[in-house]
DNA sequence: TTTATCTATGTCACTCTTGACATATTAACC
DNA sequence: GGTTAATATGTCAAGAGTGACATAGATAAA
């Protein structure tokens, strides 16, 4: 199976969802490391279904078009837990920031100190996001990540790999914006 | 122009490369934060000659087969200047190992420690590799930042972002592991 | 002499992913 | 009554990327 089969599974493993809600985590908060659009979403619960691994069924709703609320079988449950513990695929990683960087000698150092601002604060802006969220987590589930359930410390943990993420991305901008700027006058 | 094209030329603003040999900077070094394999590379320069980016010439040589040598032109070196301090487009992250981290809670914790402990340790063993490249750098090219040639310090400055994210991601791996193996016996 | 390896260049089928197209229900607003 | 938006589910063409297939010159080792 595919990761992303895998990914719908671990949403559908922590509730039971209809394409559209799954489309939905999908851009947020799931999409922060995983993402898919709907047309790879509904294809994927067909395949899903067929191999065993989810079951749906229809619930009409009130003020709202009928959906199919699909939900993960054990199978599908035991075949998450076996992918969880194996050791990740290598993708390719691929940051066209960075390769920015690499050439950036080749522009203006005023304008790529620009670009290197303005994408530090994008960084920054989603740091202040997580660190909210995070606050929240530790507000609602304990106060301490040994105190957490096993599956919100999941969560939380996925939380900070971002937090880690955003702040040293920030920084690196704000560190080679710096540079840059240095190069303008001496 | 796709973001495969301005890799390539920013090898080939720094230095003139057969395909072959782009290959090789497309695995290391600059394969660590853009990659692509050699049946990419070959229709990629194709297309950059279509469309006037670069021109290549045959080369002989003793002891090996010939080979064409890509040079940019100044319509490349125009065109990968101005790419430069474009905002990048935004891709859609997809790292595995948080979405595993994500779905841990339905492993043995002892398991998924010993995965996130792999792991660490391969993060680590990058980021001892990128210190070495760090540490050369700074002896063979001035000592520190500002006083290193423009092009230089664009080399520097993406392998610094290398070394932050080994850094913090090696770091977050021994973080859960940490509180994986703390739900073993508590 | 055969085999393996490195250099060197290319094509092709397949998978993954995206964006556009397509349709339908219901609510809210003008 | 018409428009817009949210909900809801799908298909399809095209592009990006990978792995396998294909060929060939030259060296080195067995």
């Amino acid at each position: 199976m595919r990761t992303l089969g895998y990914a719908v599974l671990s949403l559908l493993s922590r509730e039971d969802l209809s394409g559209y809600d799954l489309k939905r985590w999908m851009e947020r908060p799931l999409g922060y490391f995983w993402s898919a659009k709907h047309s790879q979403i509904y294809p994927e619960l067909a395949r899903l279904e067929d191999e065993g691994f989810v079951t749906h069924r229809v619930v009409e709703q009130q003020g709202k078009p009928d959906k199919k609320v699909f939900a993960i079988t054990a199978e599908g449950r035991e075949a998450l837990k076996a992918w969880v513990t194996e050791p990740p695929v290598g993708r390719a990683p691929r940051d066209e920031l960075i390769l920015k960087a690499y050439s950036m000698w080749l522009a203006e150092p005023g304008a790529a100190a620009v670009l290197f601002e303005e994408q530090g604060r994008l960084h920054e802006e989603q740091l202040r996001h997580y660190k909210a969220t995070e606050a929240w987590m530790e507000e609602n589930w304990g106060g301490s990540p040994e105190k957490m359930d096993f599956d919100d410390f999941a969560s939380y943990a996925a939380l900070r790999r971002g937090i880690g993420y955003e702040r040293d991305y920030a920084e690196w901008c704000r560190w080679v914006a710096a540079g840059l700027k240095e190069r303008l006058s001496g």
